[in-house]
DNA sequence: GCCGTTTTCGGCCCGACTGTTTTCAGTCG
């Protein structure tokens, strides 16, 4: 039964703990990375990773071959990676939790536990407060001081929400643009990647007066704390807790610097591996041409890029995924954009208990913004009993004063255990736009339930499909192939959902969906008249999955959408 | 352990910072 199949995070939790024991052994660092690219790989995919192992097939995906494809069968077969189970009777599972606590890494852990014969966290604590650590060549009292700092520290770090950091950064950056001394000021790092969450918050800057400019970072009101203050970096923390870094650079390698501290590492390294068999070496000061020592810098990222052979990469494919090759041959999609939207096909209204805006001031906001319609889309257990004929004499009555702006007869429907919709078909069938949506028990056969629902005749779009809530629950893990397959048999599209916390479909799903041929819609699930902006966050996640306007049903009229969907 | 317009074997990114050091290993981004 696929249902007993190990699920996708599990087995990626295996392969990062067995990386984590071998390197404690000090197996060979190349070994070790292997398996934790693989991890990422198999968190990531939109496949049942155990499915495929078994069927000989996991080996296609980038960083798997016969060895770990074999290692997850052992998961399917005994439960565990048989080098796993081995390595766990010999190294003591505290020793692995050494290698969470910061400037702790392998190396130093493996001699604390063999040296010293430490084994849990409580005793490394002992140790450090006993001034024993110190005992060891290399270590000292600084040493025994940060981790006693790190241990007393809240362990589980919760990620920042792209929602929450990108309009903070960009308030910062416009601050620093307004000083005298800064040059140009951009925000890099995973906030230009525009991630769904991140953990700091990177800017970098040219500067005619570098140390005036750091210095008058330190002291905004807003700041909390200064962890690091230099002439061309800074580190501070806000009141309300976010990390920002400041690095000021010279303006010739203004190009060089933003490129490099946008990353991703995954990006960055196979462009440097790339220039590596080209003769050049990239650092974040230049390329340089091995054999001259020739060093040649760029005042722009495009230059940079350029004169390395590729198309400028918009940020938010910069993830390693095959970006590189596309832009070498002028293959990049051209991403869609925010004003591409013609229309809004999921939020709710004070229908919804849990909407905060009526019907008619979403409508109107959403006009405002220059859309040509919008599904207003509330949950069906809150239209019974005459509510949803109510609802509708509204939708006419404000479609007659806002001609030829279009609020169409929408509603967002629950998939139940069984697979059926919380909502009679009768009334389904007025209705010009259904979403269906999984709301509760998750873990009872999602991917069925959503298989059926696009089945249904009048069901149009499926809704956060994976239902997964960030920093708070894992989404549901669906046989993505298998959803995706039916989307295209039915003429049923899926969803990137733009709420801060779900953005679901997450970017490598909604990536394999393209690729598929099938359309998504972008919506922003609105509760409230703010909400309507979380639209950015939504394209945000598209253009990460490399989508293009085409690719993005609500980019059509109406009247086209209309030619596209089932029935 | 993975992978291939220089390779099925021999590679697999770059630099800063830190703590502990007389020249560097380990860690981090």
């Amino acid at each position: 039964m696929a249902t007993t199949l190990p699920r996708n995070a599990q087995v990626a939790e295996q392969f990062d703990l067995l990386a984590d024991l071998l390197e404690l052994e000090g197996e060979q660092q190349f070994r070790v990375l292997a398996y934790r690219r693989a991890a990422d790989t198999i968190r990531t995919s939109g496949s049942p990773i155990a499915q495929l192992a078994v069927e000989g097939k996991a080996k296609d995906l980038p960083g798997i071959g016969q060895t770990i494809q074999s290692k997850i069968v052992q998961i399917v077969d005994k439960g565990e990676i048989e080098a796993l189970t081995k390595r766990k009777s010999t190294i003591p599972a505290g020793v692995a939790d050494f290698l969470r606590i910061p400037a702790l890494g392998p190396k130093t852990a493996r001699r604390i536990w063999q040296d010293l014969g430490i084994e849990t966290v409580d005793d490394l604590r002992k140790a450090a407060e006993a001034e024993q650590l110190r005992t060891l060549p290399g270590l000292g009292a600084k040493t025994e001081e940060r981790i006693l700092k790190a241990l007393d520290e809240t362990p589980v770090e919760q990620r920042t929400l792209l929602a929450v950091a990108l309009p903070a950064v960009l308030a910062v950056v416009e601050v620093l643009r307004e000083h005298k001394a800064s040059n140009e000021v951009s925000e890099a790092g995973s906030v230009r990647r525009r991630t769904e969450t991140v953990k700091d918050l990177d800017i970098i800057a040219t500067a005619d007066d570098p140390g005036a400019l750091t210095a008058y970072f330190t002291k905004l009101r807003w700041v909390a704390e200064v962890e690091a203050k230099g002439k061309t970096k800074a580190t501070v923390v806000s009141h309300d807790g976010l990390r920002f870094d400041l690095r000021v650079v010279p303006p010739d390698a203004y190009g060089n610097l933003l490129q490099h501290f946008t990353g991703s590492k995954a990006h960055n390294v196979a462009l440097r591996e790339d220039a590596v068999r080209r003769g050049l070496s990239i650092s974040e000061y230049g390329v340089k041409e091995v054999e001259s020592g020739e060093v040649w810098t760029a005042r722009t990222e495009e230059e940079l890029y350029e004169r390395l052979g590729y198309r400028w990469i918009p940020p938010e494919l910069r993830e390693g995924r095959g970006e590189l090759k596309a832009a070498a041959n002028g293959e990049l999609p051209p991403l869609v954009e925010t004003g591409d939207l013609k229309g809004d096909l999921h939020m709710h209204s004070t229908w919804s208990n849990d909407g905060k805006n009526t019907l008619e001031e979403m409508v109107e906001a959403a006009k405002a913004r220059g859309y040509a319609y919008v599904a207003v889309t509330d949950h069906a257990h809150y239209l019974r009993e005459g509510r949803f004929d109510a609802q509708f004499e509204e939708v006419e009555a404000l479609n007659e004063r806002l001609s030829p702006f279009r609020i169409l007869r929408g509603i967002e429907v629950s998939i139940r255990v069984d697979g059926s919709l919380d909502f009679p078909d009768d009334d389904l069938v007025k209705c010009d736009w259904v979403m269906a949506s999984l709301h509760s028990a998750f873990e009872k056969s999602p991917t069925e339930r959503l298989l059926s629902a696009m089945e249904h005749p009048h069901v149009d779009c499926i809704g956060h499909p994976t239902a997964r809530k960030l920093n708070r629950r894992q989404g549901v893990e669906l046989d993505l192939d298998r959803v995706i397959a039916k989307g295209l048999e039915t003429n049923t599209f899926l969803e990137i959902n733009s709420q801060p916390d779900r953005l679901d479909l997450r970017d490598t799903h909604a990536k394999r969906a393209g690729e598929a041929g099938l359309m998504l819609a972008i919506s922003t699930d609105s509760h409230e008249l703010g909400a309507l902006d979380f639209v950015e966050l939504g394209i945000a996640q598209a253009r990460r999955a490399w989508l293009t306007k085409d690719q993005i049903l609500n980019t059509r009229t109406w009247k086209q959408i209309e030619r596209l969907k089932k029935s």
